[in-house]
DNA sequence: TATCCTCTTTGCGCAAGCGCAAAGACAGGC
DNA sequence: GCCTGTCTTTGCGCTTGCGCAAAGAGGATA
């Protein structure tokens, strides 16, 4: 896949379920007005729509690569004889899915309870232990991530991301360019998004 | 468990998931400031903590009893030695929790894109859908809820709760009373959180 | 190097909804 | 039947953060 490119739509029936071998996908779901947040950014060595394996339902999501990707489609007999066969399948699976589903709680409980900055905050964070890279300046956010990526990723809007940042960027705490962040103090954005 | 007691704390350590024989459990999140959310309640035949079993992680949530309420506990090594020998256990595991993503997935979206009131509305029909007894009023929903659990559930204050609900019983699409809804017109609420 | 397209910034006004405060209603216990 | 504690309502002011508009930057392409 080249980027930029949808592999599944969200509402489509689901068939496949996903491992992505290398690039990353973008995971993102709309409302009936066509808002769009998104769920997850994975990567190499992930899985997604494992949903298509257990129930015959639509796709609750979409995903779009970020760059070039390329991944494996298992299909539901093929997955479903597999997890037969050898339990540790499922048991890792469910392992995994249990850990997006603590994920998931966790961000909804904060945009539950706090304010654009502190969720902006924790959505660098988020970003950065993800996909990370050192480099001699900060920890570079290795995705292409527009203000408004951030935006649908936090639950916020472009505006706001773009005057947080620039205010972040004014204290010396990240840099950033056209689609491009450097955390240069993440210990400042923990604290400041655990307190506010 | 007699109503309002806690069956497990969150941040305690794992030691058993729970099946929920009789009666019904809350499901809440803190964050750092104390503020909470509900994140699900459950009811008879559903199971929770199951991430005890699979991970040395300590609960991600509180549980609190909502009314007379009778659990079992079981334990790691026997859910393990279990979903080993009955590869359909964990099988079915992964369904549920599956659709438990799918459910958290939603109500994030909501969160992020839709307004209070609107939000309300999809709690109370949640709500009405896992607890809805028919009367020849309307649809009664089933469990205590005070106004500040409603605002917990969907993300609001109890100001605004209540200020919801009383709009909404002066043109008849609910009754109200302490600690109680009846909804009189689910088809409005549909179409309210829907187009706002 | 000029052009185009997309991404980003920032000023400004406005609305949503938060949260205090105070009063009112309801239920259970004694 | 009264009292107490909890739950609910509502007025009011204020803050947060949304969203338009318009200008400013970067990159890519030819």
């Amino acid at each position: 896949l080249s980027p930029k490119r949808l592999l599944f739509y969200q509402d489509d029936p689901a068939i496949s379920c996903f491992l992505v071998n290398k690039g990353r996908l973008k995971l993102t779901k709309l409302n009936e007005q066509g808002k769009e947040v998104i769920l997850r950014y994975i990567g190499a060595g992930e899985l997604t729509a494992a949903i298509a394996v257990l129930k015959n339902w639509e796709y609750p999501v979409s995903a779009e690569s970020v760059e070039d990707t390329d991944v494996t489609a298992w299909d539901k007999p093929t997955m479903m004889q597999l997890m037969h066969r050898y339990p540790d399948i499922s048991i890792n699976l469910l392992g995994i899915v249990l850990e997006r589903i603590d994920d998931m709680q966790h961000r909804y409980l904060e945009v539950c309870t706090e304010h654009v900055d502190q969720r902006i905050a924790r959505s660098l964070l988020r970003l950065m232990r993800r996909a990370g890279l050192k480099t001699k300046e900060g920890i570079l956010i290795d995705i292409a991530l527009s203000r408004q990526n951030i935006a649908d990723y936090s639950g916020t809007t472009l505006y706001t991301v773009s005057r947080t940042l620039s205010a972040w960027e004014k204290i010396g705490w990240i840099r950033s360019g056209r689609e491009q962040i450097i955390v240069l103090n993440p210990h400042a954005l923990v604290k400041f998004s655990e307190i506010g």
